[in-house]
DNA sequence: ACCTATCGTTTACAGTTGTAAACTCAGTTT
DNA sequence: AAACTGAGTTTACAACTGTAAACGATAGGT
């Protein structure tokens, strides 16, 4: 069960790598670069460099399986989706993130207890939100700050 | 007013610089130079590299101003910011993206208006929305694909 | 007309990322 | 036992990023 918090981030071509290891739950390198070289135009060297990476970084563990390794992710997939996400709505303007969302979910395909969830959320949310959220691009004291 | 789709990303450091600029609608050295380096610890110098690389992407314009520059914004912000979140979220595995936005809403502080957007938006979606997404981490030919 | 304060440009440099070949070592095959 | 094969490790290298100093030109003051 992976719960460690990671400190290095996981770069855009590691994460393709984790997925695949999400997803199996757990699998020898032969696997991954199975399935990645049919996925990208990767080499099978590229894709060793990256689970090399992402054991030295953390994210993935390893046990001995004979002469070979299984690799086991050491940090959980919605844990990482959800600090990837935060992290870039936080460098985001505060006020600009509502109409940002609304966007992102126009775009993406979401099942119906995934919108039913969403929408409870909201639903209470609003009984606390604010009126607005302003914009906290200037410092706190600059004159015309919006 | 901005409408230039961008080839190039914008980076974290220049996503600052983009905020300043963005919020003011235009600014010359001076002004950004002397915002950001009150919110960072950042030196004249280093704004001045990101001033530079975000004219030479195409991300600010400028306009002579005697012996300065005035930049201004030849993207819109709130056009930057959905892309960077669906490339985010494209990235990431499509059956835990409806979690990954709980989250992202629950962190987030949203104003009345716009939870409600939301909720509007959620509602139609409903109507059209699947039971449920599948994962689309492995090749879909793969024999245990999730 | 000369000096100086700027503003923008050039150069610098280490660390990260994408991409991949080369190498090493331990089992497996003949 | 010698050769081979495949897994993991080392090395490579260019582009991109974060961070910043140095430099060159030019508008303004004296």
């Amino acid at each position: 069960m992976p719960t460690t918090e990671l400190t290095a981030t996981i770069t855009d071509a590691e994460w393709r790598v984790m997925r695949i290891v999400w997803t199996l739950g757990q699998a020898d390198s032969h696997t991954i670069i199975d399935l990645l070289v049919r996925q990208h135009d990767w080499k099978p060297a590229t894709i060793k460099t990256l689970i090399g990476r992402l054991v030295k970084k953390g994210a993935l563990g390893t046990t001995k399986d004979g002469r070979q390794y299984i690799y086991h992710p050491l940090v959980a997939e919605q844990a990482a989706m959800d600090t990837a996400l935060t992290t870039e709505l936080s460098q985001m303007c505060a006020m600009c993130r509502g109409k940002s969302f609304v966007h992102a979910i126009d775009e993406t395909e979401l099942s119906q207890d995934d919108i039913q969830t969403l929408i409870s959320h909201l639903q209470k949310k609003l009984t606390t939100a604010p009126t607005a959220v302003s914009c906290d691009c200037l410092p706190a004291d600059y004159e015309g700050s919006c």
